[in-house]
DNA sequence: ACAAGTCTTGAAACCGTTTTCTTGAATGGC
DNA sequence: GCCATTCAAGAAAACGGTTTCAAGACTTGT
């Protein structure tokens, strides 16, 4: 079946193409009558306009490219839904591109394929050369998770150091001697800037030694750190998956939570503030990440000649049952309505 | 700064854009020094084709159009990741369509405007008019979690009746006698199904009472339901976020699981077997699913005219810890009708 | 009533690419 | 050596829109 075209509207209506155009795009001004029929026909028809052809006079597709690694962890997940929505509600459409896991710039390189209005880059997975180029082609790029040093390429990440560092903080109040921080075992900007913030904190007032897991939730890394016959009395993991593992590990060999261990994690993912886990985190607020974002390319793609911006999101530490009570006015305490704050069941 | 057209590569190789288009898109023929030097020049220039011209003139954008609710659920983020790895195997990208609200099909109806190659829906997010609208303008839509009797729309939907009869069956031999099924209070096909398997294996052995939850893991309902004086002693839950949301609650009050209560979940999300929850649950695997709707997408791209399909994807019971151990050879995976007959499907 | 301005509309050019049609050159058979 | 083939490459049309330009119809001021 052919589709339909301003063309065969034209025909119906009685009008030139031109016409149809001006009155289907609302733009150029009409007489009422002739609006009017023009109207009936493409409804009759189920006229659509063509994105496709439109795009090549105009430069807009109303397209914005999202680069992105995995969506386990709940976090990038609830952030593809956030951006998603938000585009959607300015007509514009979230193309997904999965990031190669070549260093080559392919992934990225699909906004110029698509002739996309904008790149969202999550994670590092975009090099600085493409990003500038993008920026230099007038495709507005956006990073999270990363900052990157490259004109008209705006950034928002993390308040990673600070963040890590009240934990650090709580984690010293609650008199741990030996810290363990879990990571990634691929490098990242932000793992290398929450180790670097918990260190920080626990400079001379506890040993904090880093163990790198795999992808996965590191349930198996973790069951092999509280066996060992030197485990750590707190644990701080750079995301909230990654602790839940150490929270499964932890009741897996028998360890009560807070009472023999301390676990500390980042996102505040909604599970993390289930009952079960009770999980003191590091809240990095989605819907106000994806706001930004959302905000930030359509101002820019409105002023093109924007200073860029590198942002730094505040990451409240949410205090839960899976650290010890500390005295202290400076944490506010979140959930109350778990006990002692461990699993009331060890596995199976 | 200018776009890189076919026709500046054409100047700088000394050829016609014609000549151009045959050498990238390396279909046409044309002299090893011709195209040596065309290769050239677009290298240098960074030449890339606009996907959107050329799908003016050919009919593929190589865009697939995936039409989804939240993802707030791991699966459908599971699901997501798995679609877009895939199809970007083949060339193709996944343009993401946030499901309108209103029961209008604007969503689907992205796929007009962007002239997508397909439409993969999630969930009950299009109309039967509309998915027949696109299957007849030669727009192959392929539906998830639901089945439409529909022309020319392939469906693929897990096997959840009996799914939820094989978790039914294994509750009654556990002896619970007061059993809950905990579906979503909105309208769902896949609901409709299991609370329906589970009533068929249950029916005569125990009462089944079926309570709704609106969004979120229904922590609270569960809490509701578990203090109060007629408390289940056996939970089936429509997926595994509500299940989790139940050992939750069952902490909360504490329960122990599985000896006070049973539950059963849906999906087997990873969190599922994590030692903390050890969810009995019935697997709908992803990555099946995916691969089948990529595969079928793929085949009808090629054979338009092909005969629709309905998959049912088998879901294995998974039994963990959270459901009293019975003799294994009554949760056989495999089984045949075991007393109380089989009824028909049970459709919406 | 006439000049000047405004409004509506159609014709045609254009966006970047593919594809058909043509032309011209090279090859090959006899 | 000549005619029939093959083949490379260019010109031009097409795809489905938008936009500029020009023309005609209508209003307005004097």
């Amino acid at each position: 079946m052919k589709r339909v075209t301003i063309k065969d509207v034209a025909v119906m209506a009685g009008v030139s193409p031109a016409t149809v155009s001006r009155v289907v795009s609302g733009d150029g001004r009409a007489s009422q009558e002739v609006a009017g029929k023009v109207r009936a026909a493409a409804d009759q028809l189920g006229y659509r306009p063509s994105v496709m052809a439109r795009s090549l006079t105009q430069s807009s597709t109303q397209l914005i490219a999202f680069v992105m690694g995995s969506l386990q962890n709940p976090f990038d997940a609830a952030l593809v839904e956030a951006l998603s929505a938000g585009f959607y509600r300015t007509g514009k459409r979230l193309l997904i591109v999965p990031a190669d896991h070549g260093d080559n710039d392919s992934g990225p390189m699909t906004a110029l394929d698509y002739q996309t209005d904008g790149v969202v880059v999550a994670a590092g997975h975009i090099s600085q050369s493409a990003s500038e180029r993008l920026a230099r082609l007038g495709i507005p790029v956006i990073l999270f998770g990363r900052m990157l040093e490259a004109p008209g390429v705006d950034c928002i990440v993390a308040d990673n150091f600070e963040g890590a560092r009240r934990a650090g903080r709580l984690i010293a109040r609650s008199g741990a001697k030996r810290v363990t921080a879990v990571r990634h075992a691929w490098d990242t900007f932000s793992d290398d800037e929450r180790v670097a913030g918990l260190c920080s904190a626990l400079k001379g007032r506890a040993r904090v030694e880093v163990v790198k897991t795999p992808a996965g939730n590191g349930f198996g890394e973790a069951l092999m750190l509280l066996s060992g016959p030197e485990r750590p009395d707190a644990v701080f993991c750079v995301n909230d998956v990654l602790a839940i593992g150490v929270l499964d590990a932890a009741a897996a060999v028998g360890l009560r939570v807070p009472e023999d261990l301390s676990v500390i994690g980042f996102d505040d993912i909604p599970m993390a503030s289930s009952p079960l886990c009770g999980l003191t985190t590091l809240r990095l607020p989605v819907d106000e990440v994806a706001g930004w974002i959302i905000e930030r390319l359509l101002r820019r793609l409105e002023e093109p000649g924007l200073a860029v911006e590198r942002h730094r999101v505040p990451t409240p530490l949410i205090v839960r049952g899976s650290t010890r009570r500390v005295l202290s006015a400076t944490v506010s305490v979140h959930n109350q309505a778990e006990g002692g704050g461990s699993p009331g069941r060890a596995g199976k």
